[in-house]
RNA sequence: GCGUGGAUGGCAGAGCGGUCAAUUGCAUGUGGCUGUAAACCACACGCCUUCGGGCUACGGGGGUUCGAAUCCCUCUCCACGCA
């Protein structure tokens, strides 16, 4: 079966690249445009996963950088891979670790930690080779390569994997940024070819996993293109941006976006990394962007952030649950809403379980969060196949 | 009635002669969260301010002292013990 189908391939001379597809796995099928809700380590925190058809989450993303500080890949890989450890029961992506080079190393490069003997070292040291992280919480050191990015992932078993990239961070120059820009291709070429040699070794791949190259070029609008079409022309089955929304503006996320579209496969399925918010993936997808991961309504649910839409075509609305005005406040999150959440529990009930902070307020937060999402995501869908986006 | 220990900002609870408008936690308020070191983080939290500072405050009253939330006397209330 072809891995990826798109429907309504896009008529020519339309403006607009939106497109609804299929991305056909061995653990389930994804329509995209699909939301990719973040489960770290393993688990979308607090929801079980026999309750994901339910709110509509078709795919989750994994990260290798935390599966392999825990458990370990090796771990992961004698329970038979991450979808027989973990039991998310749905297709799976997997980042490469390549954020944690930004997420984790402060940046510019500067950040440095205590060792348990006291000295003071740099959390990330970035190479043609690789990257060596320590692990701020506890110090241990782990290399990323290219290659073992690949093996891990391999281990790891996703169904969707990134290749092996450097976040730029915000503000780098423009000849730091060409320089890693130009390194992640190369580390680009190296996990194709690592991933061709191990998919015949022994061991792994037992289910086929798809890879995706990732586009940077930071903020430089000739670097991004350049990117774009190195990256899009390249022997990947996917392909994703990256880079983006690590301290721009709203505006300047649109821009970079703007500046990769023309150059973005209608063969492969293109992955946005790292957004969420409603009105920049409504934006992308008419770029031509397929699926996007991103934390933010799982992890604003948990910091007591619910959305309470009127319009799924501007950034959601957003209501604090934390707020002790809706001590009394007999109605739920969102009028209308057919959550769970929404049809058993008022807003009070919930404002208390924040205050108290019981575990169920955050499940239902949470809940509430991902099925706006997904709702979001299903009107899209329509609305592109019946020809409105 | 006697004895002992207490009374501190919305609450709990530090401070025990100057560096105290008073540590800290909770509560409250505001802001933040876009490939998760995030069920988290930052700031504010007596009143007034021309942002220099000013004023009123550590149960009430009185005293000692250059200076008191801190020491002394007394009153009120609370807790425990003995009658």
């Amino acid at each position: 079966m072809k891995f990826f189908e798109v429907k309504n391939p896009p008529a020519g001379g339309k403006k607009s690249k939106a497109r609804v597809g299929v991305i056909h796995t061995a653990h389930g099928d994804i329509h995209t445009p699909a939301f990719v809700p973040v489960a770290t380590k393993g688990t979308l925190k607090t929801i079980p996963p026999r309750e994901f058809q339910e709110i509509g989450v078709e795919v989750a993303f994994v990260n290798t950088f935390h599966l392999v500080a825990h458990p370990g890949a090796k771990v992961i890989q004698k329970f038979g891979g991450i979808h027989a450890y973990a039991k998310l029961g749905i297709p799976l992506m997997s980042d490469s670790a390549g954020f944690q080079v930004f997420s984790l190393g402060g940046g510019d490069s500067q950040k440095r930690i205590k060792t348990h003997e006291g000295e003071e070292v740099p959390v990330k040291k970035i190479s043609e080779e690789g990257v060596l992280f320590r692990a701020p919480r506890d110090g241990k050191e782990i290399l990323f390569t290219p290659e073992l990015s690949m093996k891990y992932q391999q281990q790891i078993g996703a169904d969707l994997i990134m290749a092996f990239d450097e976040c730029i961070y915000h503000g780098a120059d423009y000849q730091y940024t060409k320089q890693a820009t130009e390194r992640t291709h190369r580390w680009l070429q190296r996990c194709i070819k690592a991933q061709k040699k191990s998919a015949s070794a022994k061991g792994y791949g037992e289910a086929k996993q798809y890879l995706y190259g990732i586009i940077q070029g930071g903020t430089f609008k000739d670097l991004r293109q350049e990117s774009a079409k190195f990256v899009a022309e390249q022997a990947t089955p996917g392909v994703a941006i990256g880079g983006v929304a690590i301290g721009e503006t709203k505006k300047e996320i649109r821009e970079q976006l703007r500046w990769v579209a023309p150059y973005l496969p209608e063969d492969k399925p293109v992955h946005l990394l790292g957004i969420g918010q409603s009105d920049d993936i409504l934006d992308a997808v008419r770029y031509g962007v397929d699926t996007f991961d991103c934390v933010e309504p799982t992890r604003l649910a948990r910091n007591g952030i619910v959305y309470c839409s009127k319009s799924d075509f501007e950034q959601f609305a957003r209501v604090d649950l934390g707020a002790s005005k809706y001590l009394k406040e007999k109605g739920p999150i969102q009028k209308g809403c057919r959550c769970y959440t929404c049809q058993n529990f008022s807003l009070s009930f919930i404002h208390h379980l924040f205050k108290e902070r019981e575990l169920l307020g955050y499940y239902l937060a949470t809940w509430h969060n991902l099925y706006s999402f997904a709702e979001f995501f299903r009107n899209l869908r329509e609305q592109i196949a019946a020809g409105k986006i």
